[in-house]
DNA sequence: CACGGCATGTAATAAGTTACATGATTTA
DNA sequence: TAAATCATGTAACTTATTACATGCCGTG
């Protein structure tokens, strides 16, 4: 039955930055790491593949902007098939949501591990979700009236980081007691 | 450089899976169901090819196990080569943990969709989130006494799967107002 | 008799990561 | 002078997904 539907890949986010509004790969790429961070990541090995294709299929446009002392920027400008496009794979999306973590595989079998690595991997993750926590408030900061759902994809990355910050602190102070017995 | 080191894929789980004890591909799957859903999914098409691919490379060893009334069972049984580089891939792994969510994607982008649509993807999102919390309360009813850094990897996700129940509910109450306006 | 569970696998495809490749400007 | 920012892209590789392919057994 191979069905295109359902997917939210690159291509996709990409439209839908475009239909936020005009900008040049490196662009998306920032805003790729201000506003999805906490749901999607994607490097520019797959954000500029996914440009040429979308120009390929007409769903954008393009300007070169000269630039003074500043490398050629390629404005990327969504079209009304583009903008139509996007709209229709959104509504078709299945709503999936899916951790892949090497963090919890590493803690699930921390067992076999000496404790300090345990204790590395907990520091580092934690510095992560703090990392992540201040992206989250300094868009929220930046962003004032933001549309809802904006509000709420950021506000459940939010509640659920600043639990964990929390949930990894208490268990990094009671570490030596756990890992004492091994 | 090309350095092969850090990755955690399905092949170092099942691997991972078999140092805790011997088992067919098809009770990797059941095992992996039931204690990696919250980071790692993997489904057979992935999971068969990985261990032709650890029998090749003498990481394990297998025994087909003929059964009354059921089909043949082919038993993997980790090797002392299996079992060092399963510890050297796991003390070598960066601790990732990345999140992949059309959930949050369609969410970011709500305003451009029909509530009804909002509230069915949220709908379903809670469900699946209530699953995993029934999933992950059932893991530690049937596991006492488990390995602690395997009790802090459910307890992690149990957290922050029960706030963002709990989250989702009490937004899902609010929705009618946030729509209104659209 | 249909559906779900048990049980194993292959092949085609899709997708993304990493490294490579380049080069000017600004800041510390 | 080293590093970070700006700026764009390609190619090889790795990985996982999906669909396909088969077939018996037990339950409702």
């Amino acid at each position: 039955m191979r069905c295109g539907a359902g997917v939210m890949d690159v291509k996709h986010l990409c439209l839908g930055v475009l239909c936020v509004g005009d900008s040049s790969g490196y662009d998306i790429k920032k805003y790729f790491e201000s506003s999805f961070r906490h749901f999607f990541v994607a490097g520019y090995g797959s954000i500029y593949p996914a440009l040429s294709s979308l120009l390929k299929q007409g769903l954008v446009s393009v300007k070169t902007q000269h630039q003074e002392r500043l490398p050629d920027k390629k404005i990327y400008e969504v079209t009304a098939a583009g903008r139509a496009a996007f709209e229709e794979a959104l509504a078709s999306t299945v709503p999936r949501h899916k951790l892949r973590s090497e963090f919890l595989t590493l803690m699930h079998f921390a067992h076999l591990l000496p404790a300090s690595q345990v204790e590395g991997a907990l520091q580092l993750h934690l510095s992560e979700l703090q990392a992540l926590r201040e992206n989250l408030l300094q868009a929220n900061r930046q962003s004032t009236a933001a549309p809802y759902g904006e509000q709420f994809s950021r506000d459940y990355a939010l509640l659920s980081t600043e639990a964990l910050i929390d949930f990894v602190q208490r268990f990094l102070q009671q570490l030596p007691e756990k890992t004492a017995n091994t």
